[in-house]
DNA sequence: AATAGGCCCAACCGCCAGTTG
DNA sequence: ACAACTGGCGGTTGGGCCTAT
């Protein structure tokens, strides 16, 4: 027996999500957690696929997602790790908290492979490429004492990143300005060099993941829509760094979970029993979702 | 102003691993 | 042990936006 479809794909609507959509799957995730996934867009009303669902909510709509390309510092720590992790990008993306593998794929492909190929690196393996003889006067291409140099440079940023990488683990990502990067950096720097041998050998399969509860959600809005800039993206919800506001909730204020209870777990503790009231505040107010909240259908252990 | 081409990213597809009965 | 099923992952693509001509 074959293996059938994730969903019944008869009339389901496919393609981009609409704001009407994002409402109902947002106010039905707020209302009854995260479920069977399959189960959602018929509990919810909408015509899609469970996995679109799925994919809607954790690429876009959840609400501990930083928006705006990402930093320099997040850039550096993606060469690393896929220097050492590969395609895997959700492993990756475990490493920087409210980004998705989705988006770092994305910007690995469109910005990352490019500016590396331009150093004359091969973002396949990490190592400098091989000069082409036939094109050896290409302004493009640099010369291989340039490679040598850039390569050494990177050495020593990818020695500096292991370190920031370790600072992740022990839940000390997430600098939101280029002054905490750069006190970072300078911290990093003071490491023993003992620590920074121990560094080169680091290896991220070989350490725990940062957990959930480790990941401090920024309450305010991301100072990454400096960095993000100009060019950020004029796509439906792109640059803000809250989608509720974006959708018409009211701003919902990550400093009213408590992060320093150990319970409190990024989007685990949000479903928790007590935080409804702090849900209750969030959809009860007035919008014109006109949002009604039943209590809780079944509280999904996560 | 028109348009062609490139860029970017949200979303889809297919496969795999894990879980359940 | 096996089939059925779900969730998750990585690769790919379609279409809107931007920019150069």
């Amino acid at each position: 027996m074959g293996r059938q479809p994730c969903c019944d794909k008869v009339g389901l609507k496919k393609g981009p999500w609409t704001s009407e959509e994002d409402k109902k799957l947002v106010n039905f995730i707020l209302t009854n957690g995260q479920c069977c996934w399959r189960a959602v867009p018929k509990l919810a009303g909408l015509l899609r696929c469970g996995k679109s669902c799925r994919l809607r909510w954790t690429n876009y709509l959840r609400p501990d997602l930083k928006r705006g390309l990402l930093s320099e510092y997040e850039e550096k720590m993606v060469i690393d790790l896929h220097a050492q992790l590969g395609n895997r990008w959700s492993k990756i993306a475990s490493h920087l908290p409210g980004r998705t593998d989705n988006e770092i794929k994305n910007h690995w492909n469109t910005h990352i492979k490019k500016k590396l190929r331009k150093m004359g690196i091969d973002p396949l393996t990490h190592k400098p490429l091989p000069i082409d003889p036939t094109n050896h006067q290409s302004q493009e291409q640099p010369q291989p004492q340039q490679v040598l140099e850039h390569h050494q440079e990177q050495e020593q940023e990818q020695e500096q990143i292991s370190l920031a990488c370790e600072m992740t683990e022990l839940g000390l990502s997430n600098t939101e300005t280029k002054e905490e990067e750069k006190s970072m950096e300078a911290s990093m720097l003071d490491l023993s060099m003992e620590e920074v041998m121990i560094n080169n050998g680091f290896c991220t399969d070989e350490v725990p993941l940062i957990e959930a509860h480790e990941i401090l959600v920024p309450c305010a809005p991301s100072s990454s829509s400096s960095t993000s800039s100009s060019s950020s993206s004029s796509y439906s919800y792109g640059g803000s760094s809250n989608i509720f506001e974006e959708l018409g909730f009211p701003n919902f204020d990550f400093s009213i979970l408590d992060l320093d209870n150990t319970n409190v777990n990024n989007m685990g503790c949000f479903w928790d029993d007590d935080d409804f009231t702090n849900l209750d505040l969030l959809i009860n107010c007035d919008s014109d979702w006109n949002i009604t909240v039943e209590p809780p259908l079944i509280q999904y252990p996560r």
